[in-house]
This record gives structure tokens, C-alpha cells and sequence, in this order.
DNA sequence: CCAGAAATGTAGTGTTCACTACAGATGTGG
DNA sequence: CCACATCTGTAGTGAACACTACATTTCTGG
């Protein structure tokens, strides 16, 4: 009974705009007062809603991760091992430089070190990229069931190293590299999916 | 005339621990308080000598690129691109899982996103990173002149994609990734570099 | 051995941080 | 229309931060 005052704002445009700040500055570099700012509201909002700094960080995860998620299952939906790769790598080049979005990736600039007292934030952010690299691998060994993969490729360290380029690109996404720049070290990287490839 | 009383610590020792601090928790996540600590020094030491927190940053990241200077020589030295990625790669690998030293690099960890000024942070590891990148390259572009490298490759793309994976492969081993699994990484990316190789 | 130069340890400085107490506003159930 | 539950804005809270003033110590040059 009495449901009390509703909501002024709405929770996910909030995270949208969160996503963004710890997206450019990571979590440590991310401040409340930032963070209010880009959500439109005060800070008692901000905890009421989602606890603290950390459950908002997390909250944002979640809804990247879910909105990347619908991508993700494009990528694994390419016919083979090699196109699933070069549908990765290149939809990363290309996101990761979209100029609607700060350059690189929310799992990796979110915050590979901190400090004392937020340990768990590069465990986090490290768990949910694990999630696509289990998605890749699941693929992978997908593709070598149906003969696709040769029959010494290991569909695992396949998956790992898709997940480390990826990540690699993230970071020189960051850091300024133009997206002609990550295509090309995508296509590079798609060559060795293809070496582990079965020639048709 | 006169010239004052000599500093107590040794101002190289005092930096590798600083690196090391910088190295496991970023720029932002290590406190004046853990650098001295680790230094064995007090604050007006640190700061008589580093100028701020951002000159002891750049202290310890020349001291880093300093002692990985002659290993970068060694992996140039290789005969081949081929053996150049994959004495590069094995070797991070194995120097990134390094139970001596944090996990992964300094020049990855050292800080991808800062918060309001520190924004240089980035571009200044981002700007050590490209030297590495920039000796792979002319490495690559002397393999390719001396017929190691197929006609239609491009050493400049060869260079930003070892850069990339080996970065990817940082970040992988400073989220719990065993030297096994960089090992993996570094076996299949190898091959890419393969794939533009002249057969012999 | 003394004057001056530089490093050191103690003990702070102001600022910024994540977070919250509180009072008023705005809704729902009875 | 009233009791109650929840949200909202204002205005702070103590703690932690990077950095420093200052008196003292330890050296060199003359």
C-alpha cells in the first residue's frame, strides 16, 4: 500500500549516458559529480537507484553487454569459422571508431588496473569479456565439428586469440589509430583463422 | 660552491619500484602513499626528484623502455618476419606472466583511460607503445625488401598487428591468463605473419 | 671549521572524492 | 483527503588525495 513518488527519469537513458562516462575516463578516472551530470540527475538519485559507484559500473556493464549481445550473435551466425573472425574483427574496427561512441571498448577502458579498494573492477570487466570468448569458442568448436577447422586446430586458443586481438585493437582504438588502421590489422589477423582453415 | 647534502636512495631502485606500483594498480589507482612506501622514501624525496606524480610516471616508464630496449634488439635480430613475431610474442608471453613482475605490461596497464587531468596519461604510454610498433615496422620493411615477405604485404600493417596482439595478449595476462594460454595466443597469431611469408 | 646548498622527516595544506542527512515534493492505497 | 512510501534537490559529511612549509640534518667549497 502508498507506492510513493515515481521515478523522474528514466533508468536507461541514465545508463546510456553513464556508459559513456566511464567508457572515456574508466572507472577510476570516472567522478560522481561527472556521472550526475551526464544522467540529468543528483547523486541521491544515483544511489537510490543503483547503490553505489561500483553497482552503477555494473548496471552500465549489463546493458553494453546486452546491447552488444544481439551483435555478437551476427558474428557467430557467419557460415564459417574464418567469416566468423573476419565478421568479428571487422565489425570491431568498425564500432570501435564509430564516432557515436568514445573510441574503443567499455570491457577494456572501463579499467584494466586499479587501485586499492577496487580490485573486483578488472575481474568484472574481465568476466564479461570472457563471456564473448566462450561464445567464440563454442563456435569454434562448432566449425570443427563440421570439418571446417583442420583437425589440429584447437577451437579454444582459436576463440582467445580472436578475444586478444579484439582487445588489442580496443586499445589502439583509444589511442588514436583511425579505423582503415584497425581493418587492416583485422584483415592480417583473419589470416591466421584461414591458415587453420579447410581449403574448399 | 657548496654542494648540499647527497640524496639517501638510489634513485634507479627507487624507480623499479615505482614502476612496479604503477604497474599493478595504474596511474590513477597508485597513491603518493604506496610509491613512497614502496620507494623507501618520503614525499618531499619523491618530489624533489620527479618534480609530481606525472614526472615519476615518465621516470619509470623511461626506465621500463630502457630495459626492454635490448630485448626489443634481440627480437629484431631474428632471421625472418616469421621468427621476428614469434620471438616477440612467445616472449611477451613469457615476460607478461612473469611472477617477478606484475602481470601483463606497464605500457598497457600503466593507464588506456584517465580521469580530467590526466588525460595525457594515455597518449604518453600510447606514444611508447608506437615505438615499438614503429622498430617492428622498419623490421618488416627489411624483410620484405630482402624477399621474406610476399609482394602484396604491407610491413606497416604487419607491425601494428603483432603490436596489437601483443597488447591484447597484456591485458589477457593481467585478468588471470596463465602463460599456457598466451602461449596458445601467440602460436596462432604467428601464423598470420605466416600466411605473407615467402616459402622456402 | 664555517657558510651555504641541498636532502630529509614531520606534519601539515587545500581540494576533491564518494557518499548521505534531511526536508520538501509527489505519488498510491484506503 | 489522509497516511504512508518513495523520489528529489540542497547542502553538506568525513576521508583520502596530491602536494608542500619548515625546521633539521648532512654534505662541499673555501
Amino acid at each position: 500500500m502508498a507506492m510513493g513518488r515515481p521515478r523522474e527519469f528514466d533508468a536507461e537513458m541514465a545508463l546510456d549516458q553513464a556508459m559513456e562516462v566511464f567508457w572515456r575516463h574508466g572507472y577510476e578516472g570516472a567522478t560522481i559529480a561527472q556521472l550526475t551530470e551526464a544522467m540529468g540527475i543528483n547523486p541521491p538519485s544515483l544511489y537510490a537507484c543503483f547503490g553505489n559507484k561500483e553497482g552503477l559500473l555494473k548496471a552500465a556493464l549489463d546493458r553494453y553487454t546486452k546491447l552488444r549481445g544481439a551483435w555478437m550473435d551476427e558474428v557467430v551466425a557467419a557460415p564459417t569459422a574464418r567469416d566468423v573472425a573476419e565478421r568479428m574483427l571487422m565489425g570491431i574496427a568498425e564500432k570501435q571508431t564509430d564516432p557515436a561512441n568514445p573510441p574503443g571498448c567499455l570491457l577494456v577502458q572501463g579499467g584494466i588496473a586499479c587501485g586499492t579498494g577496487s580490485e573486483n573492477v578488472p575481474f568484472e570487466l574481465a568476466a564479461r569479456r570472457a563471456q564473448n570468448e566462450d561464445q567464440l569458442r563454442d563456435r569454434f568448436v562448432r566449425a570443427k565439428a563440421e570439418g571446417d577447422l583442420i583437425e589440429t586446430s584447437d577451437p579454444a586458443a582459436l576463440a582467445r586469440y580472436v578475444s586478444a586481438v579484439s582487445v588489442g585493437m580496443g586499445v589502439m582504438a583509444s589511442s588514436g589509430s583511425d579505423r582503415e588502421a584497425l581493418r587492416q590489422v583485422a584483415d592480417v589477423a583473419v589470416q591466421a583463422v584461414e591458415a587453420q582453415s579447410v581449403r574448399v
